[in-house]
RNA sequence: UCCCCAGUAGCUCAGUCGGCAGAGCAGGUGACUGUUAAUCACCGGGUCGCAUGUUCGAGUCAUGCCUGGGGAGCCA
């Protein structure tokens, strides 16, 4: 085999021959001249076949080869103005490695959804689906990236865990030996509070997983999640965490994929681009007049639904911060406001353009006494939540956090409009292939 | 768990009042020296989701079921 020259790096070899190796992606022709579309997986290079330049096996199976036909192609790299990536090759010789055993089932014009589901591992190939793939990469570092420059740890978080986190969320349930059940985990946080403790600064960064039977635009039953934990951290810190958060990953996408989103995706970047930190910030009881306002029936107390959440983001132009929700609202472990011990000192981002809640944290309480007074009062076993306890008992400081879902940050980003495309292989309700 | 919608060719869909099963794309054979989802001509392609019922006759009407999609609740 010769060296593989690739699409990305194309124009350092312009005026060589050149051999690539790839996938038929389309194919087009005009009498004496054929138009292969060839797929590296770093772009994509049209290949001009001439009749005059090949032989004439070579210029029949040019004309004759199905999509997705695997191949390896030689010729010289010329400069094109009427390419897109500004570079062509004049193809000089070409074999096919192997042509597909089957029609390929995705053609180029439209499908619907429930099909290129069932196809996800060929939808994958397309252009758009790619471009996707790589931004949730370029998030998925930039996640690294963001914790690891300011001093954090990694802690990976247990995926069996013996019981409910929050007591509320329907756990999937596993038989663990004689042990009886165990259940796959829907929150590293408690297991980063005890990190936080040791290393001052944790996150986890792992796959979570909701038995919910939730059915829209914004759920799968198995996602990603980072949990960043901080001690001595208090709500006014941990929210500033997120904004830089958000703010970071936000245009380390946006810089390294900006083309991309644009051409690709039909994304509006101006949109992005606005997202720097400070955002504005708004209590759950201003939330609450601003819905009011607007004619939506809500009174103080009643949850910030898909349809509310949508009304006040839209009243911004970044993500809005939400903060200090009815604690009866919010789990067992978050810290009352000392100034209003209705309101937990919790805190949650809402993206704009109705993509909702993208992140959800705040102030964990740190007083032994109230908080086993909230399992009591949540009704939750205190045997299982003993050494989550002993953190309290041990030099408890103040500390916050949040957790952030990777998928709907990803949609948003994209500008998709579900976040099963976010994910290589979406896990929903009524999907688990391939 | 609840509400709404859909299921007809490989794919996307049309199918009127209940009366012979259709189109575009994909596939095949050709034409064309600049195509960008190329275009043009011709050809092949059907368990109308499943079951029961009404009817002389059901893709079409009724009931039940299955599958999928959208949303609610809940959440990231």
């Amino acid at each position: 085999m010769r060296p593989t020259v690739y699409v990305a790096d194309i124009a350092q070899h312009e005026g060589r021959e050149v051999t690539l190796h790839g996938w038929l992606h389309n194919r087009r022709s005009s009498g004496k001249l054929h138009f292969l579309q060839l797929r590296d997986g770093t772009g994509f290079l049209q290949c001009v076949v001439f009749k005059g330049n090949v032989t004439p096996e070579v210029f029949h199976e040019a004309d004759h080869l199905p999509q997705e036909t695997s191949l390896t192609v030689t010729g010289t790299v010329k400069k094109d103005p009427r390419s897109p990536i500004g570079y062509e090759l004049d193809v000089k010789d070409l074999a096919a490695a192997a042509r597909p055993a089957r029609e390929f089932p995705l053609g180029h014009k439209e499908h619907g959804v429930a099909f290129l589901m069932e196809q996800r591992h060929l939808w994958l190939r397309s252009q758009r689906q790619q471009v996707i793939l790589r931004v949730r990469h370029t998030v998925e570092k930039a996640i690294r990236d963001f914790f690891d420059g300011r001093g954090f740890t990694l802690v990976d978080a247990p995926i069996f865990t013996p019981s409910a986190c929050e007591g509320t969320s329907t756990l999937f349930e596993v038989p663990y030996f004689d042990l009886g059940k165990a259940y796959l985990t829907q929150s590293g946080q408690l297991y980063m509070e005890a990190a936080a403790m040791a290393l001052g600064k944790a996150y986890c960064f792992g796959p979570t997983f909701r038995a919910e039977k939730s059915k829209t635009r914004r759920h799968l039953t198995e996602f990603w999640m980072v949990e960043p934990e901080v001690a001595w951290m208090d709500l006014e810190g941990d929210m500033q965490l997120m904004e830089e958060f958000v703010s970071f990953v936000v245009q380390a996408a946006l810089g390294k994929h900006g083309r991309e989103l644009k051409e690709v995706l039909e994304r509006d970047v101006s949109k992005l681009e606005k997202v720097q930190a400070p955002f504005p910030r708004i209590t759950y009881t201003e939330a609450v007049e601003v819905i009011q306002k607007t004619g939506h029936p809500m009174k103080w107390g009643d949850d910030i639904g898909g349809d509310e959440e949508t009304l006040v983001a839209s009243a911004y132009d970044r993500p809005v911060m939400v903060h200090r929700y009815p604690a009866e609202m919010k789990a067992f472990y978050f810290k009352k406001d000392p100034d209003d011990p209705r309101v937990a000192l919790g805190c949650d981002v809402l993206a704009p353009e109705g993509y909702g809640e993208i992140i959800g944290g705040g102030q964990r309480e740190d007083d032994l006494a109230v908080l086993e007074a909230a399992i009591a009062h949540h009704r939750l076993p205190k045997e299982a939540f003993e050494w989550y306890l002993d953190l309290r008992r041990y030099g408890t400081v103040p500390h916050a956090g949040f957790g952030a879902g990777v998928e709907r940050m990803v949609a948003w980003i994209c500008g998709l409009h579900h976040v099963r495309e976010t994910i290589p292989f979406a896990r929903m309700m009524e999907r688990i292939t391939p």
